[in-house]
DNA sequence: GCACAGGTAGATT
DNA sequence: AATCTACCTGTG
């Protein structure tokens, strides 16, 4: 695996008010398949009565530590509360948004809810989504999260901070190549970090984008259901990997990705046995509403962990 | 050795 | 329009 950067984390443990999840919550929340950039740090248990993560995105490295008495972070220098609140979505009410949920009327939504409590939506850079979930196809999670690691390692300029600079031999962190870049790097060097075919859907898409400045940031201030069809002209973006990119790195909590598990939570519990994703799709949208998104998150935690197989 | 893994796209029916 | 299949490659 490779570096975790935590020793360029400079500034002391702050708390974080508002957000208490157990340990396993929080596990699910950062390393459950929306981000793939957090590792559990060495000798950190997963599980209470500590555990102590590093994350990185954009140009920022993270530490989360919870467990005892609530929430902790510290961060890069150029790191403030209010990057990581944006990234944590903290300025919405989950608490509002979860309880809206229709788990009145269907009792295995209200176990997924129960099993997780204060689970999150992140609200990831955009750009980086796409990559990442550019990357995932039939692919579990621990391969993703190297695929992404070695992605950011080989072709992302480093984080830059003073202790960094202070220690210029200690472990520093990469961002990840941004689009631009990616456009510069030859498919075999992609290749090269273990993408497969992945890796023509990357350089396709960086040449997409190369030729069309702000194409990006103008289809992430798009409604959903735009936003989603400009999506899907990219090369190597269906249905599911655009409804992915939006729901964790745009926001739009309307937006229900269909992968295996869900497909899965939906034939098992709902009775939706053979149905197609799109048709399940279509049943989760009217059946969870407005907030389908936050839905499917909690089915699909619930699945993966107590489901089996 | 071989099936399978958090899909997509192009061909075939 | 619905249903196959190839696409890379590490893992068990």
């Amino acid at each position: 695996m490779t570096r975790s950067g935590s020793s360029k984390i400079s500034s002391g443990w702050q708390p974080l008010a508002g957000w208490s999840p157990t340990p396993d919550v929080l596990r699910e929340t950062l390393d459950g398949g929306q981000a793939f950039r957090w590792t559990l740090e060495p000798g950190a248990a997963a599980t209470p009565p500590r555990c102590l993560w590093t994350g990185n995105w954009s140009t920022h490295c993270v530490q989360l530590r919870a467990g005892g008495s609530g929430l902790q972070w510290r961060g890069t220098p150029a790191t403030t509360s209010a990057d990581l609140c944006r990234y944590l979505a903290h300025d919405l009410d989950w608490t509002a948004l979860t309880n809206s949920l229709p788990w009145r009327s269907d009792a295995h939504l209200a176990h997924c809810i129960a099993a997780f409590p204060d689970l999150r939506i992140l609200r990831q850079p955009f750009g980086e989504t796409l990559l990442g979930f550019l990357c995932s196809a039939t692919k579990q999670i621990v391969q993703i999260k190297q695929m992404v690691a070695l992605l950011a390692e080989r072709h992302g300029s480093p984080i830059l901070s003073r202790s960094a600079l202070r220690a210029p031999h200690s472990a520093s962190a990469c961002r990840l190549p941004t689009w631009p870049e990616l456009a510069t790097i030859p498919e075999k060097d992609l290749r090269a970090c273990l993408l497969g075919f992945r890796a023509r859907y990357i350089a396709e898409t960086a040449k997409f984008l190369a030729a069309r400045p702000g194409w990006l940031d103008e289809t992430e201030a798009l409604p959903y259901p735009a936003a989603k069809a400009r999506l899907m002209e990219l090369p190597g973006v269906g249905e599911k990997v655009a409804d992915c990119v939006l729901l964790f790195g745009a926001g739009k909590l309307e937006a229900f990705p269909v992968d295996t598990w869900v497909l899965k939570s939906l034939a098992r519990r709902y009775g939706l046995d053979g149905w197609k994703p799109a048709q399940v799709a279509h049943f989760g949208r009217t059946h969870f509403g407005p907030l389908a998104g936050l839905a499917q998150q909690y089915l699909f935690s619930w699945e993966r962990k107590f489901g089996g197989r």
